[in-house]
DNA sequence: CTAGGGTGTTACCGGTCTGTAACTTTCAGA
DNA sequence: TCTGAAAGTTACAGACCGGTAACACCCTAG
């Protein structure tokens, strides 16, 4: 009831989205399948006819979850249409105003501090899924015209990263708060380079 | 057996050192007391003896762990007595050694991931101790002369904060790969000022 | 109207979890 | 040597977990 999300949609959509909303609120390991059929309006059977298993499903939400990303990019480029520089400000924003909505962090690094075991299935995929965002800050650095760009968007990754993270322990008035001016005034000093 | 630190010492005293390792490489939700006893050669009754909960075991472990933090701090001290600024860029050093040396990153960060629940008993702890190291490093910051001291010290925490869970998403060839060089630069760069 | 796939329901399996009760063993200090 | 506290042992309670079996239902495509 506290996380219904149960509008009329195709029993695998509803889980699948409800699983991503609570997995992201009470952790992988704080949800079992019993309370996301429950409050997706299904049943646990036909979860499993969806699903291979829970780690199937964990899967499938962080592609979701990534998926969901992409498509904020694809924002960026539509209200700056070829001007990459704007973009990136575009980003740190973006970033900004999604940490200031929501203290629960990146659902990827989430999973990857719970999942400890080394082979667990849904590791390579949260390593392909950051990789492949790495790559496309890296190429937004790179086309903005910064030199370092490499640097800069690892810098900018780890600052933000950092702010997800350390809004969860000490919450929102810690060293986040200051996450657009850290971002903002590293891009500045790298275009001057 | 596999996490074996079976010295004879007092029980209470093995139970707080391997629960401290397991919840390190496991996480906290992924070791069971049965498990933590069994690898300190103890067994169930005699934790309860001594802790109160299982919750109660984790916050000792965290004060356990910010106890050993502090006394990486006064090696700095004690290596360049006097010298803020040298005892900031051993900050660095050693942070760096320590991510090289484990990819499971810092334990408060990720019991605050971990435990989701608003009210979970550990989270105040976890606060304190962070703002408490934070408070460390803005005045290491001060005392070496930089002007603004408050904004080096969030950004350097966020960047380490960053750089342990960025690890354990992507490994140690990602971003966090670069973090001396980021943090020796941003320090050079607030030093200019 | 009918066949069949998607869905819902109920019950269950074997395992794990935190935490406790009652009892026995060990061992150091008086 | 005796005593008393700390520690070990066994068994158990009660809850929850992921996952499956068997069966009833509904609803749409033909």
């Amino acid at each position: 009831m506290t996380d219904g999300v149960a509008e009329r949609s195709r029993p695998r959509d509803r889980i699948l989205e409800t699983a991503q909303d609570m997995f992201h609120k009470h952790g992988i390991k704080g949800v079992g399948v019993d309370a996301i059929t429950e409050a997706a309006g299904t049943n646990k059977m036909t979860l499993y006819r969806h699903f291979e298993s829970k780690d199937d499903l964990v899967i499938e939400c962080l592609r979701a979850t990534a998926a969901k990303a992409s498509r904020i990019w694809d924002e960026f480029e539509a209200r700056h249409p070829g001007d990459k520089l704007a973009q990136l400000h575009a980003w740190v924003q973006k970033a900004s105003e999604l940490l200031s909505a929501d203290s629960r962090g990146c659902d990827m690094a989430n999973a990857a501090v719970e999942l400890t075991e080394t082979d667990h299935p849904a590791r390579r995929v949260i390593k392909e899924l950051k990789e492949a965002q790495r790559e496309k800050l890296v190429a937004l650095c790179r086309d903005a015209g910064i030199g370092q760009a490499e640097l800069l968007a690892d810098t900018l990754s780890l600052l933000l990263e950092g702010a997800r993270v350390s809004m969860q322990s000490v919450g929102a008035e810690g060293p986040s708060a200051q996450f657009v001016r850290m971002a903002e005034s590293l891009i500045a000093s790298f275009r001057a380079r």
